[in-house]
DNA sequence: GATGAATGAGTTTTCATTCAT
DNA sequence: CATGAATGAAAACTCATTCAT
């Protein structure tokens, strides 16, 4: 289809100096996706936005390309750590605090930069933004996995080996989605009991409380 | 952010002869797409494998985004459609049958052109394929939301407004993920049963059936 | 410099049903020139304008240029007739009128169409409407030379064959600026007996009558 | 009517070595003008005869449009710079040297580039030359209205405020069409004294000499 | 004659990238 | 290392003109 080419760093950074123009470099390139786009986004307009020269760019990164992966990775680093502080280790938690752990680690990841994580789902070619995102979940997928294969017994679970994965696309394609479309669901706390339970709901259905009459209103969506 | 401009074609082929030449040039479009990716996707090379010349192009659409838009329209139409089909009437349904109505509804439209899917939502920017794929959906949760609240008895919902919504970008979260990852699963019925279980216990956790021993082994991921 | 081509009409309108289509051209270009400036006078929209297909307009017009062409010499030939209607007869005219009608021929004719006019002047390239108005105004040259000549006597003339060139450049030098830049000292009466001083200053110096004190205040340019 | 666009040089010019190629430029496309005409003048052409690439083009101006508008002005402003030499300062000159001057500035002004300054009026479009020339022209009627306010009593002027003007549209206009149709004249000396007679006739009638059978003969028209 | 779909050479313009200073 | 002038391939797009229907 397309040629492959490089799009890692050229050198790194050793001294001090070239340590932040890089920095500024990469914080520029992230400044002009989100005011201008990815079209608008030029290595000539980084170079200006980052105060340097655009010789100074291609001193460090070999393609526009790797100027906006550079983006990325920055930011799908942050989500990671995002989740993996709150997945880090659930190895003998009961079961809610896992499915909380899980969600919560969700929606918290999304909330980091989430117009920048906007514009590279949506507007940032060839770069497989939404691929990257995948991979980063797929992280998760033996850890969790493992814990439903150790808790097996509590479970109802038809088919342990796709469950992780099911209940990881699941939570993340809600998350990911309501950030675009509902992002006022999230500070509302509407979204976590929902996904709380549609991932109980999935593991152990006959662990779900019975909820009799809920009066509670449906929330207006923004 | 970006600059709006006119992505709707420039005007009516009113001749047969013109109508034919619309269609090739959106196939055209579709097919260099496919076999070259959006960056090389030109509008000459659009014209040259349309077999037409690159002012017909330009009598049609006004300038290249057009094009893709086109072909995103005609391949959300049909994604629709096979969602329509299916979705089209649940009045009076019971509980699996609904479940599995939006089920398969989703995995059969995204059965449609699955690689010009990807492509669409992965390479080509600010045509906002996502929010267009989403904007699909959403047209089922009043629906869905409909079907929700008559049958609200034997339900279990703590937050009926939220629930429509909540199952839609479910189901649609993880076909579309299974389809980019692991598209093996829907032909091998794997993702089916899950997803019914995931919406099912979700709107009805004390319906879902009880799955002792499941002795079925996990499916290997291809 | 450039190539020359052909700008005359193609055919001869013979049938009443063309002389109308041809007529319709010819505004419709006329109009788009006035409407929309000279480069986005395309043929494809003088073409809509008139209300015929593009193809009509090629049955008539062998290209472009020639269209603009038709406009121009229609409208040149407007300026002629006004100007003969003044210019016509000065044979044994006296001094005062052959003066008063050229300067008066001179404004009449600017008075035709003076925004397609500037059009024409200045933004219509290659057409050498400049030349052509010039061309327009020389043609009157022998008429007025010849009066002259047949007067010489109580004139005082030192250059009696440079003298008609120069009163005629004269007068359609200020008229012509005039009619750009202050337009209003036309329809005031500002600018007539300043040409006729002028003129008559230039070929009679002591026929012009002594003005001691004009009390009367400068206009003001509009 | 047409759209304004942008027509000042984009970025000026910091270096040596890029001073000379915006020279290079300008000057090209003043040779391609002059050379080829106005439709053939092309960007990429004024590039090659300018021995820079295209790109060097567009680094500094922002479109075709400019770079005609650079020559222009360049041009005018050296008409500029000769008039202003005759006419700088005429604050007590006597009648005879300010109608000298002016005549004689408005024709060595004419004779800058007499044929760039054809084409500049005549195949230029948009450009808006001829409306530049004038805005030349007019910068010194305040000065030349002060003179002639100064010098009230031994003038003949019945409306003082209109004489400044008259005179020098009157003079830039016959000098103007002079050298398009009559470019011997100047050389030949046939035309400054008309001029003086005309602009004197105009302003005192009273102080022109009488000149009885001038027994030189016509110049025949080249 | 009339139509308007089709043509395609030719233009302007952009922007990633190089390299002399 | 930094600079920014210079490059030029390649893209989008226009529009006068032709010609089959």
């Amino acid at each position: 289809m397309a040629t492959q080419r490089r799009v890692t760093p050229r050198k790194r950074p050793s001294q001090g100096r070239s340590k932040a123009t890089v920095e500024a470099i990469v914080q520029a390139t992230a400044r002009v996706l989100l005011k201008d786009g990815y079209e608008a986004c030029t290595t000539n307009r980084v170079a200006e936005t980052a105060g340097v020269s655009i010789g100074s760019v291609y001193q460090y990164f070999p393609n526009k390309e790797s100027l906006v992966v550079a983006v990325m990775e920055g930011h799908l680093g942050q989500m990671q750590e995002a989740l993996a502080r709150r997945l880090g280790e659930l190895s003998d938690a009961d079961l809610p605090t896992v499915v909380k752990s899980m969600v919560g680690g969700m929606l918290e990841m999304h909330r980091i930069q989430p117009r920048l994580h906007r514009v590279l789902l949506e507007q940032v070619p060839r770069i497989g933004a939404l691929k990257r995102l995948h991979e980063l979940n797929d992280q998760y997928e033996p850890l969790v996995a493992a814990w439903l294969e150790a808790h097996q017994e509590q479970l109802e679970l038809p088919n342990p080996g796709a469950a992780a994965y099911v209940m990881i696309a699941a939570v993340e394609g809600v998350v990911s989605r309501v950030m675009l479309e509902k992002p006022g669901w999230v500070e509302l706390g509407v979204l976590e009991p929902q996904l709380t339970r549609l991932i109980l709901g999935y593991l152990a259905p006959h662990l779900v409380p019975i909820t009799r009459r809920a009066p509670s209103p449906a929330p207006a969506a923004p």
